[in-house]
DNA sequence: TGCGTGTATGTCGAAATTGACATACGTTGC
DNA sequence: GCAACGTATGTCAATTTCGACATACACGCA
């Protein structure tokens, strides 16, 4: 979990993928770390689509707007916890949730 | 964040969906509730299947049986992230936690 | 009955996460 | 230029969560 926080600051804003061979991540490992940045990204869309400014998210959350930009940003201190409920609060239902973390090859149906 | 852990001590164990009404929690709180106990139900019924001991769990997350034993028991000390760590590390995928997170309204195509 | 195995519960110091604050960055409009 | 706004980053004390330990409970078996 100490090794973990260096590689995100380095592959911040990708596919992380890679990152797993990179660094010798155990597979659970990474993938947890790929699910964190799935829902963060999901966030920051969520709350933009809504209007939301990082503040306002913040004061629904009662926490900061420091923090919300962590959230979003996928820094090391933020817990899963926080994530999940920041999604719940910018309007996300479980099922929503589920589907950013099942991850991408959701198979879409042809027109 | 006060309130809603002597709900969970006085509802420990069940199906927290009166318990939303039962106590004034909001609908974000209670679903995080929600997913966290399903979460939690689904990691005892994979060890088993698994055929291992809290203690085997405990060993695999580098921590220990009673910290299982709570997890499992959906004790307000334990963390989304350990909970899910734990899922991870008994074997399921991404795919098959959201599916657990995503609820029961769960749809099966008949036979 | 006592013993071994698996699980639950309570407690505690250590470690991680938190909100808050300061402050820097970037853009937009004046 | 420089405000104003939104966002990012670093730090820190307070809170939460952690692993660990002790211990209790429940079962099966000799």
């Amino acid at each position: 979990m100490k090794a973990a926080k260096r590689k995100r600051l380095e592959a911040d804003g990708w596919i992380v993928g890679d990152v797993k061979t990179f660094l010798g991540l155990s597979d659970s490992e990474s993938e947890f770390i790929e699910m964190k940045l799935a829902l963060a990204e999901n966030l920051k869309q969520r709350r933009i689509q809504r209007g939301m400014t990082q503040k306002d998210l913040a004061e629904r959350l009662s926490s900061s707007q420091s923090r919300v930009a962590k959230i979003e940003g996928g820094d090391e201190s933020v817990s899963l916890d926080l994530l999940v409920r920041s999604l719940l609060t910018v309007g996300l239902t479980r099922r929503e949730i589920a589907k950013v973390i099942a991850g991408k090859p959701r198979r879409r149906a042809a027109s």
